[in-house]
DNA sequence: TTCTATGATTCGGG
DNA sequence: CCCGAATCATAGAA
């Protein structure tokens, strides 16, 4: 049993491929000229169905050999026949496709996420919409800006890596498939058609490669983003400074507790809300929404504290004598008529202030 | 843990 | 859009 293929090796031109030609070779008639040649086609195709079966190195010699062969001309036409008949039925299946929509949107996620695109600009950019997005106060706010780009930064950078490293390996298979291509080209017909689509099919597979990259960055981004804004939902309590600040606001222009935009800009750059504009403007007027909710519901409590920020205000005031803040200036006189004597009180001193300025 | 203070959000009204 | 009011959710104190 095992005998036979021992034997088949040995020869150097083993059947196992095709032993209906090999036998169809050997049983022809003999003695004619046209047998000599049939005997030398049967050999070279032999020898090219066995090439896959031996070392490189032998297989490289045999190809050298099968190159310079006599026939090989002949062969090679006949391929081109046959090819130039089966060619036309691949031909039809190439078709440019249009880019993929899904493609897009994850290029267009990335370039906005600052994940794609300029290095620098990127980053500041998803700093800024993350600003944006999210509240926050003064230092402890940007800590958690900078702990949030430092995150993005490292997705970007893996992105990148990877990006980098797939476009290579595409380079580098496809020049290594080009050069294989043109070297068979030697001994079987390509066109440099054919060839191009071979270029395409390895970049089309390796482009979804790449968007698999891009889905799960953007999904990291995503991930990273909605923690970012879990994190926002956190409520972080004004510092003392900016508290004094605008209680001192709040109880100079009790009479008129509404700050107007120029006022609250002006009360949100001295406690130091460092966000966007609007959004530190929306936690001013977040504040004094809850300030003012909650003096009227109940005065009482607030008291002692109405009463200490007057007398440090008088007190500026007093010391400060015509320098006095341009801030206290309440517009409309008391209109409240449930006023407490805390207010009135209140109402006297900054008035004072008022009248002193 | 519970309780309170407080920033944020939501909703209806003007 | 801004307001008051109610409500939510969490930070920080007890």
């Amino acid at each position: 049993m095992d005998e036979q293929p021992r034997l088949m090796h040995s020869h150097g031109v083993g059947m196992a491929g095709h032993p209906g030609l090999a036998q169809h070779m050997q049983d022809g008639t003999a003695g004619t000229d046209g047998e000599g040649r049939k005997q030398d086609i049967g050999d070279i195709l032999q020898q090219i169905m066995t090439i896959t079966d031996q070392s490189l190195d032998e297989a490289q010699a045999r190809k050298h050999a099968l190159n310079c062969h006599r026939m090989k001309p002949a062969l090679f036409n006949v391929l081109c026949e046959i090819k130039e008949k089966t060619v036309l039925s691949i031909r039809g299946a190439q078709e440019e496709e249009p880019p993929d929509p899904q493609l897009m949107r994850l290029d267009n996620m990335l370039l906005a996420e600052g994940v794609a695109g300029p290095e620098k600009g990127g980053g500041s950019a998803a700093a800024a919409a993350a600003a944006a997005a999210t509240g926050g106060v003064g230092a402890d706010n940007s800590a958690e800006h900078s702990d949030y780009r430092a995150k993005l930064t490292q997705i970007r950078q893996i992105y990148h890596t990877e990006l980098e490293k797939y476009e290579q390996a595409c380079n580098e298979f496809t020049t290594h498939v080009m050069n294989l291509l043109r070297e068979q080209s030697r001994t079987r017909p390509i066109s440099p058609k054919e060839i191009e689509r071979m270029v395409g099919i390895i970049h089309r597979k390796f482009s979804s490669i790449q968007m698999q990259l891009k889905q799960s960055t953007c999904e990291a981004v995503m991930i990273l983003r909605s923690r970012f804004l879990d994190a926002r939902r956190k409520r972080r309590n004004f510092n003392k400074q900016a508290t004094e600040i605008l209680n001192e606001y709040f109880y100079s222009h009790l009479s008129n507790p509404y700050p107007s935009e120029e006022a609250k800009e002006e009360l949100a750059k001295k406690c130091s809300i460092t966000v966007s504009q609007v959004t530190r403007i929306n936690k001013v007027s977040n504040w004094f929404g809850n300030k003012r909710i909650r003096y009227k519901k109940n005065i009482g409590k607030f008291q002692e504290e109405a009463n200490m920020y007057a007398a440090r205000t008088a007190v500026t005031a007093t010391s400060v004598s015509a320098h006095g803040s341009q801030a206290n200036s309440p517009s409309t006189p008391n209109s409240a008529g449930d006023c407490s004597e805390g207010k009135r009180s209140l109402l006297s001193y900054s008035d004072f202030a008022t009248v002193l300025d």
